[in-house]
DNA sequence: ACACAACCTGACCAACCGGTCAACAATTTT
DNA sequence: AAAATTGTTGACCGGTTGGTCAGGTTGTGT
């Protein structure tokens, strides 16, 4: 708390003002990523199909990555950490929003927009490998002669997981 | 420590024997955790074609996910931290790893054993989607009705992961 | 039996951390 | 202008944490 408000030009005291106990600024924080994640979601529904719902998904979740890459790292500790203070959004918001997703995709399937794949499956592979650009950024970067990507290799990653998951799910 | 000490039984003072600081006992498990990581490359090599190597691959850091997800918890939170104490493992052993498979990938590439993908990014989506049924366990579990993935349910997500990047990568 | 090393342990300590509080300043309401 | 509410701050506190240390015990080589 001393070092947040150190970092935020303000005495501890005053920061605990407006954030009673440590865990409610971080409730807050955990909360933001979360509306950030699920309006990522916005360019998949309104799609004729899947090569531009879930195209535009992996775009706006990879866009996601870059931007805000410490937001990724805290929601992915929160949940590693078993979901101590959002457990209540994973079995609420969290699961409706897969549930509706899930069916989208099913219904893909049926209308014969894409092969029969698992969509619950489909919606982890997505999520793992979009975030895992931010989570595991520093791996990359060192594996990357310990250089961020470049805007050209951001554009790369983006067409690769796109090409490689719309052509496993028998999109294109 | 403390906690540690009890969990083991053994006094405090005593683990501070075998292990002076809380830094190096941590060291040691991360590169526990690393060892394993690596050996899960064997059924990699000497595979005749993508199929079979990819294939075993996910197989191995599926299982690698399910036996050991602590550990792979442990591993992610060292990376997202930026690598404090193994950053000299991702500079050498993991770079050198990646590159020889990398290599690898593009001599299948070349063979014509699959469709032209940057192999870089075809690791990540392996290393992201296998470790993803671990570090985002618990999400997933929630998501599954609050159980765990059953013995059927983990050949379905072994399944779906290899059967999408599989035929991603155009190998089948 | 003796010496020496390795191992074990309870008690203790300094540093750190989240949080409190009384006093004070600024702003808004009446 | 007075009163009340909101915002600001330095100093302080109890609990926890990683780590230490003196003294004791066990094992080993001679």
């Amino acid at each position: 708390m001393q070092l947040i408000a150190d970092m935020a030009g303000l005495p501890k005291a005053n920061l605990h003002y407006y954030f009673p106990t440590k865990e409610e600024l971080y409730r807050k924080v955990v909360q933001q990523i979360f509306e950030i994640w699920l309006h990522a979601a916005d360019s998949f529904d309104n799609a004729p199909g899947p090569v531009e719902g879930i195209g535009a998904y992996i775009d706006a979740k990879m866009e996601i990555s870059r931007r805000h890459p410490d937001g990724s790292k805290v929601w992915a500790s929160e949940v590693m950490h078993g979901a101590p203070v959002i457990q209540d959004y994973l079995e609420t918001t969290l699961r409706d929003w897969t549930k509706g997703r899930a069916d989208l995709i099913q219904r893909w399937v049926d209308e014969g927009k894409m092969a029969p794949v698992d969509p619950r499956h489909l919606l982890y592979m997505l999520w793992a490998t979009t975030q895992h650009y931010a989570d595991f950024g520093h791996q990359i970067e060192t594996l990357n002669g310990g250089k961020p990507l470049s805007e050209r290799q951001w554009k790369a990653a983006k067409d690769s997981v796109k090409q490689i998951i719309l052509r496993g799910i028998g999109a294109v």
